[in-house]
DNA sequence: TATACATTTGACCAAATGGTTAAAGTAAAT
DNA sequence: ATTTACTTTAACCATTTGGTCAAATGTATA
């Protein structure tokens, strides 16, 4: 039996920092095959090319985004219940994964066909429930009115763009707030459902 | 009299073009040449290195950021009339400059000192009065309570992520709703002034 | 016209980069 | 021990890419 391969693991968790932290276009094959310790032919023999682990990587990447809104879609909540809900699942998988969205955003970018592929069997499918109930909750007074497209686009953007901008953050922050800095994001969770609770309670 | 060259007027529109779209890694210097019409050599006439022309797109483009923000810091206005100015200006900057946050947050990521001293003379000084002014008006209980860091970035992430995942919502729209796609982010001046104004309304 | 100066071009270069290959190492199966 | 299949390496290749240079082409002025 041939060891299932320890290598390949390393491969793969060095391609994942550079491609998150480079993107497609400014990682070098070079530099993941030093970070994981190999040859760079070595990388070649286990992922074709660098579109082949690109691919990979960004399909694991994929599913990380997708997995966490399965339950959220099934159960059966109020909008705000829901909505509160994929605030804390992001925000955790950001937490963990800073150079995430960035790196997502960038590649629906340059090639949207593909992520939207990715997306359609795992996300897409919910989304038109979660606007129908969010047309009926608007319909019966129990949220504000609001478009559910902008409604969506509300959360995402209060979830994701902190971490897009996180570095800025960093820079800016005056000296007397730095220490509070490392808890800032997690913070988030509790300040933007807050927010967008506020703003949707009639 | 040398004619003030409108080569070089091609020159910046292509490689404000192709850096928007590609960034910095992704763009070529025969791209922005055949853009402009020009031979590649003659960039390298007019702009030493790629560094040096990315330099000069790089920070026309703060500075359209930044310029943006001045009256609205100088005018005596509530908190929420300035938010509610800093949404118009900037969707509407954004409106005919859709690439421009991605390729800002790119940028930033990469080189985040570069960008905040860029920024420091004409928004990060002006900050400071705005948090006061924030924790002021909490404090008076004209606005719910809030951490003036985490409102400006709702503020932000409101305002930026939409631009940001334009392709993708593209992309997702259901048929039925294309029609009402190109007035849509234009709405979102009128959505997100809305949303804050619910939230922070006591 | 001759001169000085800016502008433009095609040909070229060196480095970087993605990718290939042939040979060698390794470990288990026969 | 020999075969077989997988793994690893160093050297190499072709292309791309940022960048240079000398020569050519205006262009305005002394």
């Amino acid at each position: 039996m041939v060891k299932d391969s320890n290598t390949e693991n390393r491969i793969v968790e060095a391609a994942r920092r550079v491609f998150l932290e480079k993107g497609m276009a400014g990682a070098r094959m070079q530099e993941i095959a030093d970070e994981a310790g190999i040859n760079k032919a070595l990388l070649h023999y286990y992922f074709r090319s660098k579109e082949k682990l690109f691919e990979h990587i960004f399909q694991e990447i994929v599913m990380r985004i997708s997995s966490g809104l399965k339950d959220i879609f099934v159960r059966d909540m109020t909008v705000l219940e829901r909505l509160n809900s994929i605030v804390d699942v992001y925000v955790d998988i950001l937490l963990e994964n800073r150079y995430m969205p960035l790196f997502v955003l960038n590649e629906m970018n340059q090639n949207p066909e593909r992520f939207v592929c990715l997306l359609q069997e795992h996300v897409i499918i919910h989304m038109k429930s979660l606007f129908e109930q969010i047309q009926e909750e608007v319909h019966l007074g129990k949220i504000k009115q609001v478009h559910p497209a902008h409604l969506l686009l509300h959360v995402l953007g209060l979830i994701i763009f902190p971490f897009a901008a996180y570095p800025l953050i960093t820079k800016i922050a005056q000296e007397e707030f730095k220490p509070f800095l490392m808890n800032f994001l997690n913070d988030r969770k509790k300040t933007v459902k807050q927010f967008i609770t506020d703003a949707l309670t009639p």
